[in-house]
RNA sequence: CUUCACUAUGGG
């Protein structure tokens, strides 16, 4: 249509469609796109290469992300901290911590400053390998290199440390966090209730909860997702569902994740009737359940051997596209 | 126009 209207799409538009490609993994059409711009002598630019590094070392293709990095210093378009971080965050996702480490360096020997980005990108790298301690050193080299670690850096660690069970210093980087004036959102949130319930501090989670609630700050699904899970699974079912009753006063429309939570407490509680009520009760308010929900219930009933109750889950779920797993 | 919090929380 632009083109009809001779109004030429100029390199952002080529860079807008062909992210959007990648996106959803269309790469055939994104090449495409690729290879239209050069036939109309609009070239790729850093962004259009960035891009594509992105893209390959999401897909676990590094190298060949390394090569488009090549190609880049052959053009003469260099690459910038945006390049180095999106290849340093493909090692990081294959868990390639020692060569996610010689880009770091590899970016700081060609003169090119890592920024918050690439430090929260490798700290999360570490985290997810749980090597907790050098994601901690590379926080506090942070403010040696003259960067601020960000909501985004805390949360990160906070969530690295919870999973290691590392409760006391998690508090205790929370208080940093606060004083250094960084905001919590809602993810922090999500982060720090479910590393206190998966850890057994439930009360604890509960009382920072209301404690949010009288500075409206828990108004999210997600945070009563996470809670309603941890009190589920700590056989408080009863104040679970009172938090589920609370969703409706607070006009928060339950997920289908709320759902599947509270099913599987049902099916703890040995419930069974009850979890298909609210399967029920789901559909008719249009959430409709997924695979992880059928597969939920069917576990359910197997463990209380009402294999009858669960074959017909299973039929329904295949009949409806899913599969059981 | 491009890069970060294992898909923040659910089954296995």
């Amino acid at each position: 249509e632009m083109i009809e209207k001779g109004i030429l799409p100029d390199v952002i538009t080529y860079n807008s469609l062909i992210h959007g490609l990648c996106n959803f993994g269309r790469w055939k059409d994104a090449t495409r796109l690729l290879n239209e711009m050069v036939d109309r002598n609009i070239f790729p630019n850093v962004f259009t290469f960035n891009m594509l590094v992105d893209a390959l070392c999401k897909e676990g293709m590094v190298k060949d992300g390394e090569s488009i990095v090549e190609i880049m210093i052959q053009r003469g378009d260099d690459p910038d901290v945006v390049t180095y971080n999106a290849l340093i965050n493909g090692y990081c996702l294959q868990g390639q911590m020692d060569e996610a480490m010689k880009a770091f360096n590899s970016m700081e020997d060609g003169g090119i400053e890592p920024d918050t980005i690439t430090y929260n990108t490798l700290m999360n790298g570490y985290c997810m390998q749980m090597k907790i301690d050098e994601a901690m050193h590379l926080l506090r080299e942070m403010p040696c290199k003259g960067l601020e670690p960000t909501i985004v850096t805390y949360t990160t660690m906070l969530q690295g440390l919870f999973r290691n069970g590392r409760c006391a210093a998690a508090r205790k980087l929370l208080n940093e966090m606060q004083d250094r004036g960084q905001i919590p959102s809602t993810r922090t949130y999500c982060v720090l209730l479910d590393g206190l319930c998966k850890n057994g501090h439930i009360s604890e989670a509960l009382s920072i909860f209301h404690t949010m609630e009288s500075n409206g700050l828990n108004s999210h699904i997600s945070i009563y997702n996470v809670l309603i899970d941890g009190l589920c699974k700590n056989g408080t079912f009863d104040v679970a569902w009172g938090l589920y009753d609370d969703l409706f006063l607070k006009r928060l429309q339950p997920d289908v994740k709320t759902y599947t939570i509270l099913i599987k407490g049902l099916c703890l509680e040995g419930l069974l009737e009850k979890a298909e009520e609210l399967l029920r009760k789901m559909e008719d308010t249009g959430c409709f359940p997924n695979s992880v929900t059928y597969n939920t219930i069917v576990q359910g009933c197997m463990r209380r051997e009402k294999c009858d109750k669960a074959v017909a889950f299973l039929e329904e779920m295949i009949k409806r596209g899913f599969s059981p797993d």
